[in-house]
DNA sequence: AGTTACACGTGATAC
DNA sequence: TGTATCACGTGTAAC
């Protein structure tokens, strides 16, 4: 049967609507006594309590109806994702443009994971070759050139080879790009082993191309 | 009188609880005829549909109740609210960071070891300071210069920190001069790690002055 | 059995 | 005046 106006009465709230009526002691009628009937009023008192907090979450309430509310919420919702969406892009656009300073027609729309296979692949596609330079610069100088594939500790492994040869680094550059590492450098022989004319130059940048090529 | 409980019958919907009856032609009893019936029919649509719609931009529903769709639509409100404020921090200190740098002169924190003393007298003859600057340049980015007495290893020993650390090598410029190295390098944080935020720049940028100063 | 959630129709209220 | 929203209690269905 019916719903709660069975016991309406005009009594006024402090704000809206009406609210149930004080509580009848003295129920004359035939109190059917719905089992539920706290339940539901507590559920409704729960949606309501957790409108009005989704209601506090957004700022701009157009209307305090419940649907609008609801509405508003969703705008705001779609609003917030748009924001998060621009902001990560923003964000991954500046974080990465430092870095391509590359023409932008050539196609490189790949993802910047770093794997060895995809960064050949890389270095393929930007045309860029395994090489190494080597010549004598002075009596005890030379300058050489390394371009190759970026590997973890390929630096370090060059360092290594370098001391192992008894040259000694004067100046030294490096950059990376596109998966591909460029170590341009000034070395020197160690003045106590042998003079320049012991190191052949071919035979140096041969060992240098090997080593370069070798896994670690 | 009460609610349309009145007209119900055990109609099954195809997904959930009870819909009013079709529409019963023959309304034998008082139909009283509630003028706003179909209005209030109107209002119930149309809060379950707006209910629906914010349940499709949650992606998070731990229940298909209203309250919960209320509930967890707040929290989501809540999460993006929290990315969004995320995003702008990281965005305006990825803009303004570069502005200052992590620098510090041997002055200010001096180790009374003999060594370092020796190491300073040795430079301040060529006037030149050891050094050691890092500042954060972008989300995941550092640039770091070091200035300090040449002795050898000391470059690999940097390499094999920065790869402790957890950095890995972006360009990096060595210089020798008068006794002294100048170490320039862009370093990025690994991904897999931690980000950017995880990294202390004055933490780091003493840490590394530290193990310029030890011996090897 | 018991509890929860829902839709329903209605009177009251506000605009 | 109507139109719209609300809270109410209840029957019913799902768990």
């Amino acid at each position: 049967m019916g719903g709660g106006n069975r016991f309406q009465e005009p009594v006024k709230i402090n704000r809206r609507r009406q609210v149930r009526k004080e509580k009848e002691e003295d129920e004359v009628n035939e109190s059917f006594k719905s089992p539920n009937l706290e339940a539901e009023r507590r559920r409704r008192e729960k949606l309501h309590g957790r409108l009005m907090a989704l209601r506090s979450h957004v700022p701009i309430v157009t209307n305090m109806t419940k649907a609008s509310i609801v509405e508003d919420a969703i705008t705001y919702i779609g609003e917030l994702q748009k924001i998060v969406e621009n902001l990560t892009e923003k964000l991954h656009e500046m974080e990465e443009t430092p870095l391509e300073i590359y023409e932008q027609q050539t196609v490189h729309t790949i993802k910047p994971e770093v794997e060895a296979i995809d960064l050949k692949m890389e270095m393929k596609k930007t045309g860029i070759e395994e090489n190494v330079q080597f010549c004598k610069i002075g009596k005890r100088k030379f300058w050489l050139k390394i371009t190759t594939e970026k590997r973890p500790g390929i630096f370090t492994k060059f360092m290594e080879v370098m001391c192992l040869l008894g040259f000694e680094i004067i100046d030294i550059t490096l950059a990376t790009s596109n998966g591909a590492i460029i170590i341009s450098s000034s070395v020197q022989i160690l003045q106590g082993l042998c003079d320049g004319g012991s190191v052949d130059p071919q035979q140096t940048k041969d060992f240098l191309l090997e080593v370069m090529r070798s896994n670690p």
